[in-house]
DNA sequence: GCGCCACTACTACACTAGTAGAACGACAGG
DNA sequence: CCTGTCGTTCTACTAGTGTAGTAGTGGCGC
């Protein structure tokens, strides 16, 4: 696997397994830096977290060096330290390896045959990548 | 947190997330009934398990309903409750949830664009569904 | 008959995650 | 200047996992 940045805190090795709690945590940064409370109120709807709780969750992700924080006055404002998807690819290639043996096309096959996925959209999805070679990383 | 686990064995809520050393547990009793010592035994090689802590590992993995256990002379003889698809399907699904929204096709988008599976496979797993549904390749 | 061996069951400890109250420090209004 | 409020940090509790030691127990060899 390659290795980007090398200076973070603890540069936890690539291993970028996030919980569901801390996914979403993640999400609202990767929207743009953001103090403690608004993270908290961001997430207020779907979990109605103490705030003393995202503080706490945010820490252990700092000590992860998955976020940075930077301090205005007394506010502490995060800001994520990896991409979604780096995220996405850690957490896909673990699944992959501990689930199909390392071989991504079985994964493929998976989501064929459990009809997850309707034959259809492998056409779709194929016709997306050679529309524009460049889907890599944006989002709207 | 509607996840209230119980303690009866029937429950298990269907979710049925597994670490790596109960998958590697799980594989083993996916190649049929197995006792503590002959599991002990399949993961010498990979992992060098005390026979107590699989014993252990087997017992928690009864708690949550995903093995069972039958009982001869004094050995406990394991077999899983839950098949391989069963796991494979919640924990892709969980994946998909949390990290694609609940939209395997962005699972499948992103597996090509990370490069992960070439545009090429999508046909050559298509035609391998078509020719024989059980089929899991490795291909040349 | 008795000790040894093979097993299981219980207990334990470290670590992470989820969750949150308590304590503490700084600033602003009175 | 004093105090209440806000935000951070500390501490804590629950639960699951990885890991394994120890204690209990029943059968076998001699």
């Amino acid at each position: 696997m390659a290795r980007i940045s090398k200076d973070s805190p603890e540069d936890a090795g690539d291993g970028f397994a996030l919980s569901e709690l801390q996914l979403d945590v993640m999400r609202v940064l990767w929207r743009g830096e953001a103090s403690v409370a608004e993270v908290a109120s961001a997430l207020a709807d779907s979990r109605g977290l103490a705030h003393t709780t995202v503080a706490t969750v945010l820490t252990r992700l700092g000590r992860r060096g998955v976020v940075a924080s930077r301090r205005e006055a007394r506010q502490l404002f995060y800001r994520a330290t990896v991409s979604e998807s780096q995220v996405r690819r850690s957490m896909v290639g673990d699944l992959v390896q501990t689930l199909f043996k390392g071989d991504p096309r079985a994964l493929l096959a998976h989501l064929v045959k459990e009809s997850d996925v309707a034959s259809d959209d492998l056409n779709q999805v194929r016709a997306l990548l050679a529309a524009d070679p460049d889907v890599r990383g944006k989002k709207p």
